[in-house]
DNA sequence: GTCTATACTTGGATAGAC
DNA sequence: GTCTATCCAAGTATAGAC
């Protein structure tokens, strides 16, 4: 299906419209309303209001359709969140953007459905890798970060941006299982909130350690 | 079935024996081997040589038994690593310790296992509460430690102790599971690397704070 | 493209013989 | 306590009518 065909396309995330769109948008729902064992064929159209055979017509198989799920995720989040991450420059700002990030993906469910399906992903490694595949460009997002705004700092002579980054992702990712797990978001947002302070830290440290030559 | 009663407990763990313990290491092995939505009844049964009923005559639920390998896994690694955590007082000495506690974790594939079922337990409401219960105890012990190593430190005044634990716990975890998803270990090697070395500089952190005042 | 009906599989769980 | 046999529920996926 390709981009120049003259179909309407009233909401183009990963590139799905129509029947297609419905269908993953439902996955999408499902996966945060009933978990990744709970989100089968029959649950995902009973949400929907479509057909359940509809889901193997369209993508062959439910795994294929929770994966078109975590498409539109990632395609609305770039459209959302992309610019103001590209444009921040600062410790301070990126901390603060990135607090408004997780904030909305909590509201939005992105997050528990990103986790759900890492968690379907551990038993399975075929969706594993599909999964991963999904998670990787948001790693590379944040490497690429690091390294404009760490540029010319000691801090990377210490650390690697490749190792922060991946760091960063799994501590997010770790976070919401936990408390998602123990029903307890307190402590996420406890632990949030000292990482947002600490990040406006990060300028200090360069003079710190020139003083202290370590 | 107390301790006190005539039977030979030839391994104590989660105070189980015979048949039970045989059980809970099927299920051990089989979360190993065969992922969390791969560990069936029958599953376990096969790989533990006996047959698929008595699990619910001993556990009740596949889940149960499942558990009741995670309690194995605890038991162990209190008898394992417990004296040797209680012991270390450094930060060096802790991040060596912490080293060599996850290598000889994911050797045994108690990483793999936990994981696993933290996997499992987000999908599951219940079931996640009960894994959330036998995590519990390994964050409040990586507290107490801080708390320890950390007295009279000014970091306490930057961050709490439980802020901490929770975060050190959660990369743990997210480390895990995305590497798992990925099937690549150097990323978790190279940031665990990282992590001792960092580990490390913790006790040249409360000089640099007094020259700077911050 | 969408619907109904259904084949097929797997898995949890129990009954009842031993 | 352990085994065989079986029931039942839920899920994936397909065939074929519309």
């Amino acid at each position: 299906m390709s981009p120049a065909d003259g179909e309407s396309v009233p909401d183009r995330a990963a590139g799905l419209s129509g029947t297609k769109l419905q269908i993953a948008e439902a996955a999408l729902e499902t996966l945060k309303a009933n978990g990744f064992a709970g989100a089968s064929a029959r649950a995902i159209a009973h949400v929907g209001g479509f057909n359940q055979a509809l889901i193997f017509y369209h993508f062959g198989s439910v795994q294929n359709a929770l994966l078109a799920g975590l498409d539109v995720i990632s395609d609305r989040r770039l459209a959302d969140y992309g610019p103001a991450f590209e444009t921040a420059r600062t410790g301070p700002e990126l901390g603060r953007l990135a607090r408004t990030i997780y904030d909305e993906d909590l509201e939005r469910g992105y997050i528990t459905a990103l986790g759900e399906m890492v968690s379907g992903g551990v038993s399975d490694p075929l969706l594993g890798a599909e999964v991963a595949a999904r998670i990787e460009p948001w790693i590379m997002m944040v490497e690429r970060k690091l390294e404009e705004l760490l540029a010319g700092s000691p801090l990377l002579t210490l650390v690697s941006s490749a190792d922060l980054a991946f760091g960063i992702v799994s501590l997010y990712f770790g976070v919401d299982m936990l408390s998602h797990l123990q029903r307890d978001r307190a402590r996420a947002e406890s632990l949030l909130d000292l990482v947002t302070r600490l990040a406006a830290l990060v300028e200090a440290f360069p003079c710190s350690i020139q003083e202290n030559s370590v």
